[in-house]
DNA sequence: ATATAAGCGAGACGGTACGTCCAGTCTTGGT
DNA sequence: ACCAAGACTGGACGTACCGTCTCGCTTATAT
C-alpha cells in the first residue's frame, strides 16, 4: 500500500462541516421564505451564523449555494418513484397525479422558481442543479416505460426518451405558464401520449 | 358639446415616441449583449440617451420594459403559422423543425432565457409576455390542428389542447435543460404524440 | 455683459446642502469621539444619516472629507492672532501659553493625530488642511514679528521665517512624542529663540 | 535539585529565531515599498514565509512590529553623534547637513513616516519607537552642547533641553509639512538658536 | 398672450447588496 | 510549546444599481 497518508490530507484548519450545514440550512430556510431573486448572500451568512467569506469560499455564487441546498435537502422536481402494478396507464397516472399535487404545493412552485432563476443567473450550476433535481424522476420514469415494454404494454418501437420528457416538460411549461395545473390536464396530456392522436389508418 | 377631443387627450407634454423608441431599441440591444439578467435599467437609460425617470414613468419593471420591447418586435418563440397542407404530420414536422431552427440561433437563446426570468423576476408582465410570445404560436397549432381533426386525419376525441402544450412545452424544457435540440428528438416527441405508445389492442 | 448665464449652471439635481453640512458636522462629532484612525466612511454616512455613495460622490478619501470637516469648522492649531501690545517677549509668551493650552485639550490632542494620519494617509488632501490648520497662525505670527522689527525690538536681520518655523515646530514635537507641554517648557524655547545660545563675543 | 536548568528556560519547543528575523527582515521591505498604512500582517506573513498566529504571538500590533523592525536595523532619524571640533556653530551646521541630506532621502521619508503613522495607531509601541530612533541623536547633540558650554561658546544658563527640541522639532515639522528642506532653511534655524532674534540692548 | 400641466435629460439622493480585503482567533498535523 | 497553513467570524471597503427626488427646459392644452 503505497503512500500511508492516512491522515486528513492538507495542511492548515479543516473545512468546518457545522459551517457548511448552517448555510445549506439557512439557504433551504430562506429560498421558502423570500424565494431566490431575492435572497441575498449577506442575508444568508447572517442567518447562518457565518461569515460571508466563508461562503465565497466554497461556492462561486448564489445559484451554486441554492443548488447545493436544494440537493443536500434531496428535493426532487417529481416523485423519484414510479408505482409498478401491472397496469402502465394506473401507474403513470398515479406518477403524474402526485407530481401535480407536489407542484401545487408553495414549496413546490419556490422550487421550480429558483431552479429557473439559477438556471438563468449561473449556467454552470444551474444545469448542474436541474440535472440533479429532474434526473431522478426521469430515471425512474424510464425504468418503468421499459418494463412496460417487456410486459408487451406499450409498443415494441415506442420512443422512451420522447415520452418522459413530454411527461416531465409539460409540467415544468404549466408552471412557467402560471397556469393552475388541474389533475385532468394532466390526464389529457397522458391520454395523448399513451393513445397518440392520429387516426389509425388501418 | 360632441367630444372635441380631436387631438392627443391631457394637456401638458405628450410623450415622446422618439423616447419610447429608443428605449426599446436599447432593451432589444442590450438583451443581445448582456441578458436579461445583467442588463439595467440604468445602462438602459444611457444607452437609449434618456433619463431614468422616463422609464420609470411608463413601465414599472424591467421585465416590463422588456416584455415592451420584445413584444414590439414582434419575436416569436415558436414560428406563428403552421403550413396547411393535407398531410398534418408532415406540416406538423415542418412547424417544429422551424422552431427548433430558430431556438438553436443565440437570439432564440437569449429570447426564451430573457422570457424565462422575466416570468421569474415579475409575474405579472412575465406572463403577459409569454402568452404574448406563445400565443400566435399555439394559436395556429389549435387551428391546425382543428382542421386535421375536420379532414379526419386525426381522431375525433383528441385532446388538442393538451397536443399543443405537448409540442410547446417539449422545446421550452430542452432549452431549459441546456441540452441540444435536434431535429430527430423533436420528431421522436412528434412520433409520439401522433401515434401514442400505448399497444392497440383491438 | 457677455455670458447671461444667470442661473445654476450644470444640468440635474443639484448638490444637497444639507446632506453637506450633515456629513461635516457627524466628520467633527466622530472624530471627537472615536478619532480618525477609528472612523469609518461607513459610521460615517450613517450618522450623517447620508448614502456612503453621497461621500464618494464629494470627496476622494476619509482624509478630505476630516480636512473639510475640520475646515469649515475652523478649527486651529494655534491661536489666529497674536496679541500686539509693545512687548514683543510678553506677546509670543501669550500666544504660546494659549497654543499650550489649546493642545493639551482632548479636543486639541484629536485634532493634531487627526492631521498627522490625514497627512500620512492621503498626501493631497492630509497637506492642504495642514496649510490651511497651520496657516493662519503662522501668518499671524510673521505679522507681529515684522512689527516687532519695524518697533526695534527684535534685530534687522532676523530670520522670520525660521523663527515661525521653529516656534511652530516645537509644539507640534512635543505633542508627537507624547511628552507633558508644559508652560515651562515653552517658555524656556521662546528665550532661546528670543535670546539665542551663543556667547556675544565683543 | 538545584536548578537544572542549563538549557533554555521554558519547556516547549522555542521561538524560531528564523521566523523572528524573516519577519523583521520583511517588515522592513514592505516598509520602503508600500509604506506604514498599507502594509497588512496578512502580507507580511505572506512574504516572511511565516503564518499570522507568528506574529500575533509576539508582537501586539503592526506598529510594534514595525517599531521592532525598525529599530533591528538600527535606521536612525538623525546622525546619531555630532562632530566635536572647537567651533560648535561649525559643528551643528555639519549635523544638521548631515540630517538634512539624510531625510531628503526616500528612505528617511519613508522612516519619518512610519513612525509617525505608527505613534497615531498605537501610542505605547509608537511612543517606544520614537525615543529610540530620535533618543541617540539627541543626546549626542546635548553632549555637544554641554561641552561647548563647558568652553564657553555658549551661554552659561543657555537651555540647551530647549535647544535641542528647537532643532530635532524643525526637521520633523518641514518633513511633516512637505516641504522641501533645505540646508538654507535649516541654517536660519541655526542661527536663530545660535544667535536669537532680540536686539541686544545694552 | 399667458398660465397651467405634463414630459424630458440630467444627475444627486438614501439605500441595499455586492464581492474583496484584512483583522484577530482558532484548529489541524507536524517539529 | 512552537510552527506553517489555512479556515473561521466579523466588519469595512469602494462600486454598482435601485427607485425617488429635484433642477431647468420643452411642448402641449386651456384660458
Amino acid at each position: 500500500m503505497a503512500d500511508g497518508r492516512t491522515s486528513s490530507e492538507r495542511p492548515g484548519r479543516p473545512r468546518s462541516e457545522r459551517a457548511r450545514a448552517a448555510i445549506l440550512t439557512a439557504a433551504r430556510t430562506l429560498l421558502d421564505d423570500v424565494g431566490f431573486e431575492r435572497l441575498t448572500i449577506e442575508q444568508l451568512a447572517a442567518s447562518a451564523g457565518v461569515g460571508k467569506q466563508t461562503i465565497y469560499r466554497w461556492w462561486p455564487s448564489k445559484a451554486a449555494v441554492i443548488a447545493d441546498a436544494v440537493l443536500s435537502g434531496v428535493i426532487s422536481l417529481t416523485p423519484d418513484t414510479v408505482p409498478d402494478t401491472d397496469d402502465i396507464a394506473a401507474d403513470l397516472k398515479h406518477w403524474l397525479d402526485s407530481t401535480v399535487d407536489h407542484l401545487g404545493l408553495p414549496e413546490g412552485q419556490a422550487l421550480i422558481r429558483a431552479l429557473v432563476s439559477a438556471v438563468a443567473a449561473d449556467p454552470v450550476a444551474g444545469t448542474a442543479l436541474w440535472e440533479r433535481v429532474t434526473g431522478p424522476g426521469q430515471d425512474s420514469l424510464r425504468e418503468r416505460l421499459e418494463s412496460a415494454r417487456r410486459s408487451g404494454q406499450i409498443k415494441r418501437d415506442a420512443d422512451l426518451l420522447a415520452t418522459v420528457d413530454a411527461l416531465t416538460s409539460f409540467t415544468l411549461f404549466l408552471v412557467l405558464s402560471r397556469q393552475a395545473i388541474t389533475h385532468e390536464r394532466a390526464h389529457g396530456l397522458l391520454r395523448v401520449v399513451l393513445g397518440g392522436i392520429a387516426e389509425v389508418s388501418d
